[in-house]
DNA sequence: CTTGACACGTTACGTTATTACATACATCTC
DNA sequence: GAGATGTATGTAATAACGTAACGTGTCAAG
């Protein structure tokens, strides 16, 4: 098996690029779609880029009521479900909580690994994993649709720390 | 790869036999591990087995309500914890509600298959599933603990009367 | 300039889950 | 059996998450 891209979340990196390039991508796809990245969208966005973990719909709107944006709760519903209806996001069952998206414009089954020391989330490039999930579903007939695939666990760095 | 085992939620089959089983097997390992399966829990459990579909706790309480018990939402929420704690039952994320589980005793990451139109909720055995999932999580250094993996679609009984 | 689509804002409400505390009950010790 | 202890059940109250319905502002097309 050919090693895996390494995932931002779990190791240093520069994280004002990594946000900006992830950012820059949004607005070229937005763009290119004909949709409006407005900026209540573009804010949203911004704030799950802060950090490399899931925001809750309520931390939203606490953030961008404080900057004079609307403080009801579809303001932030609504953008939320913007991001990932243009898959510039992806929302986290597990946590009742959104995550940017780590590969906007490539069609992916997002694979979630959450360390519960950090709460760092980081999505995974789960092409064979969302394989065998489709192999696995259709020997009892299933046709896989959508799917979510999420891990609690530690990171490397949180294990390191422990021990 | 060696044929699955037949997930029983998408084909006929006796229902009764099967829910009595698992009944079984819970009492079973609930005196081997010294817990209390008591009326309530027990009678969670019951109702979880009903149908293969999985079970909103205010559903849950609903009935449990109506046939005597509390009617406060804890009661159905300890009910169902327990359950969970003790691998007789999952938490379906997706969906905020609860499935009995059909591998109790044996260690297992659940993989749910969730048919859209039946609401039927089959648990396959996701062996392989999870090995990939550690294998994926493990070039990451990440280390997993719990997995959900849960995929929404249409079960063959249902893309058949669709056709 | 009008029209129509869309985004944003609000109010109000519905659903899911937890905290805190009181009561009942089983089990163990004496 | 009486008393102490831990566990299970019950309640009220509230927190957290999510949606429906409706009015206003903005902007581009006609
Ligand atoms: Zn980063
Ligand atoms: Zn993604
Ligand atoms: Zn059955
Ligand atoms: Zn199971």
């Amino acid at each position: 098996m050919p090693p895996a891209d390494p995932v931002p979340a779990f190791h240093a990196h520069d994280h004002a690029q990594c946000s900006d390039s992830m950012l820059a991508r949004a607005e070229a796809l937005a763009a290119e779609r004909g949709v409006r990245l407005t900026p209540v969208r573009r804010r949203v966005l911004e704030l799950l880029l802060e950090q490399h973990r899931a925001l809750g719909a309520y931390e939203v709107l606490d953030r961008l009521a404080a900057e004079g944006f609307g403080r009801q709760p579809p303001v932030a519903y609504r953008a939320l479900d913007f991001l990932v209806e243009q898959g510039l996001a992806h929302r986290v069952a597990r946590l009742n909580a959104f995550a940017a998206c780590m590969h906007p414009g490539e069609p992916h089954a997002p694979v979630f690994l959450i360390c519960r020391s950090c709460n760092a989330v980081a999505e995974a490039g789960g092409d064979s994993l969302r394989r065998a999930l489709e192999v696995e579903a259709a020997t009892q007939g299933f046709a896989v649709e959508r799917s979510s695939i999420e891990a609690l666990g530690q990171c490397s760095a949180c294990r390191g720390a422990a021990a």
